[in-house]
DNA sequence: ATCCTGCGGTCAGAATCTGACCGCAATGGG
DNA sequence: CCCATTGCGGTCAGATTCTGACCGCAGGAT
């Protein structure tokens, strides 16, 4: 065959490795006529990739952005940073993203080459929990991305799952889509054996094994899978409105309190109100101790009782230890 | 020109998306004839991405895991997820990767489409911090990517920058590197007007404008990058090592002590060992005090003065608020 | 003005591409 | 075993595309 295709793709990497290049470079990296270089950047121009020329002594060909992504060219180490972080923006770390990081990832991780899987799970010890501080169990990234592909496959997989009493089932299901729903993942999926709708929090699943077996998508039994969960779990997920006047000024707790933990009003130059919500009165305790400050609880009324035990916990600790 | 490079580019999207695909079908979306499809796959093969192929009822291709990494083609909201991924990786909260992080974020952002660039911006504010509690100023995304592309390409750049004392200067440089050290960034570079080398932290540095004038790289008055910026910073950059006794026991901890916080090491089935490493004491007790449970501090001795102020505070705070 | 860059048309010769046709091989189900 | 459905790869004729060389033009910096 032609090596068209081959060296537009290598002329796409090196336009993205290095913002600017001269017709002559690039001909000699290609090893075509500069003639040839022009058509060629016309091709990507065709493709919907903008490619911005200047003529003269400093001029040269740069890749711009355009209407649409190009493909990405990435090296070893590139693809395994975006492997990272997209396990990091999949373990619902950030609102709004959740389901297209899972289908990058999922995406991502099939033509992922061995040798840089290994790395990144080698790395896998340093992912960022979802959130810090709810200490909630973290998802699996193997098991998600399994989950992901199946749903995408439309394959059946089987896994172990652990319930919330400790009993493990091993599952062999069809599964319909993944729910992000309240930080967490949820497997909307219908259960081969039991013939019906079933959902399951990804965090309790291991030991995902895809059948090998297509199926045919079914149609759920309410208007979509988020619906579904909602419905699906009990409300045992409290949010707790949180408000606290700190005696600080703004400026001294710039850097402490951010905008995704928080909202800080100032009062007067010397106090402020923290507005939050949280689902842990522990955490929260903690964390308002963090700030060096002295502070006074407006609500909720059950956050105080938290921040005199932990109040006692830290002076009996100190005291065994001095 | 031909439509074969656009073709084949548009069935190696096909194969990303879903994972098993027969040759009619393939033949049917891309509006050539199947024969032309198994050239197709066949070229792709050529590039050196591995396609399977399996004959018979339930046939078909399937992209595979080859020895490299294939052009990644994205929709639109997964090039927005990878990219506040790659925001959280470049933050320097996973180690060992930041680099090639800031490297692929240089390469996204320089296609990304400047519709996606604001929704990547609009979720800024839910980006995660470099790391959960340590208090320190938080990267301008925009400002590391503008000076990761400087680097790049070789290209001066001027930006605003505010020095500890809070005084501001406008600076012109040529880039050197971005050193990632004590999960800070720092530029190296030639100050054009100083005429010698500094460094910046990145983090203090805003307003970042390409020149758009090329410089010829220089040579580091050091072996690298990063031992330049090693010697160049003064050691105020404490790193205590921590030892704690906790009351409880390891089961009871799980999900607590995460494996990038801390080790955790079974004393008896009453206690444990916590060892980890901080450099804000501040919010080691705060996060001592999370844990729910009695503790003795083994060292450092400094800590015990924190953890008895902190108790101090939230006894005075809880009290106030009662 | 000179030099260095991009631009795009034209040409001849070579190379490649396509659909159609063919016979073969593998797989699953009846 | 037979049938249907899948992938495979060679061959062909006709059409299309590609390439380097050559040319004259345009833009930008010195």
């Amino acid at each position: 065959m032609s090596d068209t295709t081959s060296r537009i793709l290598r002329l796409l990497s090196l336009l993205q490795t290095h913002r600017d290049w001269s017709g002559s470079e690039l001909a000699g990296r290609l090893e075509v006529s500069p003639r040839t270089i022009r058509r060629d950047i016309d091709r990507l121009r065709d493709l919907g990739y903008p490619v911005h020329a200047s003529a003269g002594v400093a001029g040269g060909y740069r890749l711009q952005a355009g209407a649409s992504m190009p493909p990405l060219l990435l090296d070893d180490e590139e693809a395994v940073a975006i492997a990272v972080g997209l396990r990091f923006a999949a373990g619902g770390s950030v609102a709004g993203i959740d389901e297209a990081s899972v289908r990058a990832l999922a995406k991502l991780e099939q033509v992922l080459p061995s040798r840089l899987r290994r790395r990144v799970n080698a790395l896998q010890t340093y992912t960022v929990p979802m959130t810090y501080g709810d200490g909630g169990p973290t998802v699996d990234p193997d098991a998600l991305i399994c989950i992901a592909q199946a749903c995408r496959d439309l394959e059946r997989v089987q896994f172990d799952y652990k319930a919330k009493d400790g009993a493990e089932t091993q599952r062999l299901v069809e599964p319909h889509r993944l729910v992000s729903l309240g930080r967490r993942w949820y497997l909307v999926c219908w259960d081969v054996d039991r013939r019906d709708w079933r959902t399951f929090r990804v965090d309790r699943l291991t030991g995902c094994l895809p059948e090998g077996v297509h199926f045919h998508p079914r149609e759920l039994p309410a208007e979509d899978a988020a619906a579904y969960v909602a419905a699906s779990i009990s409300s045992t997920y409290t949010r707790y409105q949180v408000e606290v006047k700190l005696h600080s000024s703004k400026a001294d707790l710039r850097g402490k309190v951010r905008s995704q933990d928080g909202q800080l009003e100032e009062i007067d130059n010397k106090s402020c109100l923290l507005r939050t919500t949280g689902d842990s009165l522990e955490w929260i305790a903690a964390w308002l101790g963090w700030f060096g400050v002295e502070f006074e609880i407006i609500q909720p009324p059950e956050l105080i009782e938290y921040v005199r035990d932990l109040a006692a916990r830290l002076t009996g600790s100190a005291s065994t230890s001095a």
